[in-house]
DNA sequence: CTGCACTATGAATCGCTAA
DNA sequence: GTTAGCGATTCATAGTGCA
């Protein structure tokens, strides 16, 4: 077994190989996605090899996944010669039925930005797949929840004589009596809008993945003092947020370079919380 | 051929047989989705079996499609025993594989509205998946564009004078002239959000798709003139849209009741213009 | 037409109970 | 054991109507 709380500079298959069974609770990963611009050590997979060459690799994280842990996975489909590629769906569908997780929520993380295109609708959109290995999952839905609406919020100032519409002798039901809005928000939608900072981490490299979406789901997906794994680490967001939040964080990349960049970004916001 | 502009109380698959090969412009369908409540002489169908089902009725719709046409399908997955099935996806892939058509794009509607549940995210998302036979199809982006966010519109009353970081040389690119607003609005994302307005037809039945939704799709992927096709028509909002925007509808539904709904909504529309 | 008060409902999901 | 049906539950929005 790895030591914890640190980026080590593997291939993912290689590190994963080094975790025992069901020591991770939450894996929460954004791998390289299918023809993406040239990453490093990295070269770029075309979407028709692309499930091959990840499956293998999600078998390995439902081997280390606890039984009531989850793996979250952010992708993004891609197109070619004016069509949409069906590779990720036959991904999901392949998760399903060649590995121990099944699918727990599709959700639609809204990233606002996108690039323009004048013969295509602009893609703002990018899917977050929640497996998870059981129906006994670990999941905290009220510290997911987010803010009200403005218009929401307004309704709230007041109080509800009526709310739903019952007969009489049910009127002293829960429904009559005031409902308060709660401090923490409206329970989540499966559309998640967080706008996607385009952080710069060094001269060369960015983070696209904001933090905030990060520490989001690792809120919701594990309990402090949980680890939480991301075998392509990257700029090391997973690490920051996973940090910040009381859990311990293992990393793998496959470049030399981004693991220097993400343990100096780590140690950094370290010292900030110090 | 059977003749335009009519709504035919006939099971899909049989109405379908009785239309030419390549007469249909744009099919826009919302078929019943698995599983779902009573639909009048429809029952539900499980998730298992809903591929099956409504894989036959795709290739009829395919051979009725002209070459430039399009099919686009509004659907849903659904939840079962705590986990959301993958059937949607599998059809999806299917569809690409078994029949001609080619998926241009996945678009998602925003739908605002949603039953809550204490412990899943609330679903505000319905897939749109948009078909084409080859790359040569007709699609009018143009008349798909968008109001601009408020955000937008201000940043826009000013003058701009430099909005990208360009060499001194390339200071006479459009970019550096002042941008004007486009006076129909912005270019259309894949997040498409429309309230689900639940019109009432009639005593008993609604109409969940807003008649928005089928407008905007059917002015981008038609011209005037052109047919549109609905083989599960339901209350008729598509024949509705067709209509006001001059082109020919064609629509099946095996409830009777909803063909009489659908050709009594039709008709106050009709008076309504004259 | 703007703003506020209030109502209505949403292609739902879960869990219990009966068979 | 398993499945199928029904009732209870949930709250973010849109919409309506009135001042």
């Amino acid at each position: 077994m790895l030591e914890l709380n640190q980026i080590y500079n593997l291939d993912c298959l290689e590190g994963l190989s080094k975790l025992d069974n069901e020591s991770v609770q939450l894996t929460f990963t954004s791998p390289p996605f299918s023809n993406m611009r040239e990453y490093d050590v990295f070269q770029g997979i075309s979407p028709d090899k692309y499930n091959d060459w990840i499956i293998p690799i999600i078998k390995q994280i439902d081997r280390v996944t606890r039984a009531d842990g989850s793996f979250i996975l952010n992708i993004n489909d891609k197109v070619e010669n004016r069509f949409r590629n069906t590779f990720v769906f036959e991904l999901v569908v392949r998760i399903c039925k060649e590995t121990g997780f099944k699918l727990f929520e599709r959700l639609f993380w809204n990233k606002g930005k996108y690039l323009p295109h004048p013969k295509r609708f602009g893609d703002k959109i990018e899917y977050l797949f929640w497996f998870v290995k059981s129906d006994q999952f670990y999941f905290d839905i009220e510290s997911m929840r987010v803010p009200y609406d403005e218009k929401s919020k307004k309704r709230m100032l007041k109080p509800i004589k009526k709310r739903f519409n019952r007969d009489e002798q049910n009127q002293n039901t829960v429904e009559y009596k005031q409902w308060k809005e709660n401090p923490n928000g409206a329970l989540p939608s499966t559309l998640i809008t967080i706008g996607s900072e385009s952080q710069r981490i060094s001269d060369k490299h960015f983070s696209v993945f904001p933090l905030k979406l990060a520490t989001y789901f690792i809120k919701g997906a594990s309990k402090e003092n949980d680890t939480i794994l991301d075998p392509f680490m990257g700029s090391g967001t997973v690490a920051v947020a996973a940090k910040s939040l009381n859990r311990n964080y293992i990393g793998f990349d496959i470049s030399n370079a981004y693991c220097e960049e993400a343990n100096k970004r780590i140690n950094k916001e370290k010292q900030l919380v110090i």
